[in-house]
DNA sequence: AACTATTTATAAGA
DNA sequence: TTCTTATAAATAGTT
């Protein structure tokens, strides 16, 4: 529209057409700003570049959304609507999928119009769940038994150390043992009456970490003697 | 803008606005797709006029929803936030059901990562399960039972008011007893070995509706004798 | 970003 | 409304 006249056609030079974009974006904002002001109109303009940036006229006095309401209002297109229908085909969904695991579990809901046939799978089915669980429990109790017999190994060892030390050293008495502190088992969740069945001689420790307790409960490498 | 200069402020003449609106609305949408052709941008431009009425200028090649979605989307303000927020909470809430009754059921995942105590639960609830389900089974035999007695007695009935009239009529040949058809426990899916603890004679029966098979299993009092 | 020759938009009148 | 037209405004190409 100056400097010569062109055709209304995509501008292929990409810095070209970014100038432009700019230019006329003013343009158009500010023409729109007039005829918000001149006709007391409300006026909405977004864009988007092919760079994908969005600007955005809005006329003062109104906002966005407010926009957006009315232009549902007026237009009577109901913007929500696929919106809704996709998050209403979610929940349908989901629902299904509670009333089935509901069916499997069949607690909340009685077993009223259960057919026979069904009953009998599901009995079979929950008890083979029950076996799994049980299964499953049986193996961490095995893996727990086995982490303390470690720990009593090596509470073991340490004490064969001590014993091998204090032999050497004879009747020291800068080193003493102390029977019955209590607090070994404690630390491993015990009940004193298991801990009886390896034979040890408790010792009283203490972390080299006194504030932490899980260190304590953790690394029995790292305890030291007591005076 | 021509024939003399104008203040840009509110046009007091609602005719001569009502004009330069329609004449500038023309104008801006001119624009506006000059601009979408020449930069390849998407422009969406919705315009309220101050007496309501409601004009649009929406770029080829684009809907004004997927522009809302659009803006949305870049913008990061939730147009439909006030929609949404009700069913997302409707569907978090699903999906916090729907984990609990899959933790419940526990077959399809594994059981690595459920803790001890929580292992013992569920080892309890499942056995629940397994308790009220085999009593509900037991119901429902004790049911079944029921039912087939009182079937097993009205036989009998059926049976006795015609040993009467049998009496009555003396050796009548129109009227006869046919032994061991066999069709009256298949009807009722017993085995034979059960059917025989009630000593019943068998009759050889019809159903009065030959095709309805369900009539005939379950409505023994409209079955006639065969000759 | 500023300049400016031109084109385009449009205010006022018909 | 639409057309006309003098003139204001916008802007393409250049610096």
């Amino acid at each position: 529209m100056a400097r010569g006249k062109i055709q209304i056609k995509k501008i292929e030079n990409s810095t070209n057409r970014q100038v432009t974009y700019s230019k006329r974006r003013n343009g158009l904002f500010k023409k729109a700003n007039e005829l918000t002001v001149l006709c007391d109109a409300k006026v909405s303009i977004i864009m988007v570049s092919c760079t994908e940036k969005l600007h955005e006229y809005i006329s003062p006095s109104i906002t966005t959304k407010q926009f957006f309401d009315q232009y549902q209002k007026a237009s009577g297109i109901d913007l929500w609507n696929s919106h809704y229908e996709k998050m209403q085909e979610e929940l349908r969904q989901l629902k299904d999928v509670n009333t089935n695991l509901r069916r499997q579990i069949r607690l909340g809901d009685c077993l009223e119009n259960v057919g026979f046939e069904e009953l009998l799978d599901l009995e079979r089915e929950s008890q083979e769940a029950v076996y799994i669980i049980r299964e499953r429990k049986l193996k961490v109790i095995g893996n727990k038994l086995e982490t303390c017999k470690k720990k009593v190994r090596s509470a073991q060892d340490v004490y064969k150390k001590l014993m091998h030390e204090f032999d050497i050293r004879g009747e020291d008495p800068q080193y003493g043992l102390i029977e019955d502190a209590g607090e070994y088992e404690a630390l491993y969740g015990y009940p004193p009456h298991m801990a009886a069945a390896p034979r040890i001689l408790t010792l009283r420790l203490q972390p080299n970490h006194p504030n932490d307790l899980h260190a304590a409960a953790s690394d029995l490498t790292t305890y030291a003697l007591l005076g």
